[in-house]
DNA sequence: TCTTGACTTAAACTTGACTTTAAGTATTAA
DNA sequence: TTAATACTTAAAGTCAAGTTTAAGTCAAGA
């Protein structure tokens, strides 16, 4: 079961400009072609292009993506160097998790604010004598203002 | 205690022409100026010049967070709107985070994968046959080939 | 055969958020 | 007074990752 580019970039969200730009780039070097050189998805494909999605939100650029399928092309004896960049990936990933993380804190802590502002029908609220979930408590001693 | 812009800059790790930039976007409109001109920055400057940050990492435009620092200044008439913009983010946010988290399982995968595979000294390995984590084991499922 | 969708190269354009440059003026701490 | 740093406007440049356009050719299913 093979797909042509349209019912590929239907399938997988993706424009087809973008599936010609990654193979122009390098980054499918393993679609097929029909003799006639139309490019023939298959499942395989399919998970290709879905780790380099992957790869692309862990913040790598294209040009790091070539280089891993051409380590891959390579083979075994890259094995080492594509362990070594999936476990910096590995890395960078966790950073982005305890980013989004703090984020959502600070977040949280707006909302509460806005939700007992509004209560108070104005922003003049004194925080420090209402009672909070603990770890709005918390969120809240690292400012200086209520803001 | 007030900042100039480079110590600001220094301070906070951002580029002086963003912190411009800002201004003249109107992030900044809070910020005092001496009488001759000069941008005097202080603690509670440097909370907004965070929430904006904040915002900006929740994928958040300078003119949507513009548009926040009117609702601001325009007073509690906004609150319902400043709320509502938060309660978006966090939505956002959340999502984020369970992006996050999949790529960090594809990614744990990976390295699973590749670890493996250099104890085995090739990709030849039969997965199916070989121990491995649980998480391992149910992201595995969800693949076509072991890539 | 016809029509739809595929292919090619090559370049131009887009987007958002800066960053840099230029060119001159003003402020301020020592 | 002087040196460092600040200010201004305005425009141009940068960056990555696409997206679009053009202009023509080719493939393949009905």
């Amino acid at each position: 079961m093979t797909y042509l580019i349209g019912q590929t970039a239907e399938k997988l969200g993706i424009n087809p400009s973008t599936l010609r730009y990654y193979d122009k780039e390098g980054l499918l070097p393993f679609v097929q072609r029909s003799e006639g050189g139309i490019r023939q998805f298959c499942d395989t494909d399919f998970e290709w292009i879905r780790l380099i999605e992957c790869l692309k939100s862990t913040g790598m650029p294209i040009k790091d993506i070539k280089q891993f399928i051409d380590w891959y092309i390579q083979g075994d004896s890259t094995l080492e160097k594509r362990r070594d960049m999936f476990y910096e990936r590995k890395t960078a990933v966790q950073k982005q998790l305890e980013e989004v993380k703090k984020t959502l804190e600070i977040i949280n802590y707006k909302c509460w604010y806005y939700d007992t502002a509004i209560i108070a029908k104005n922003e003049n609220i004194r925080t420090e004598d209402i009672e909070m979930p603990e770890e709005i408590r918390q969120y809240k001693k690292r400012l200086v203002t209520g803001i």
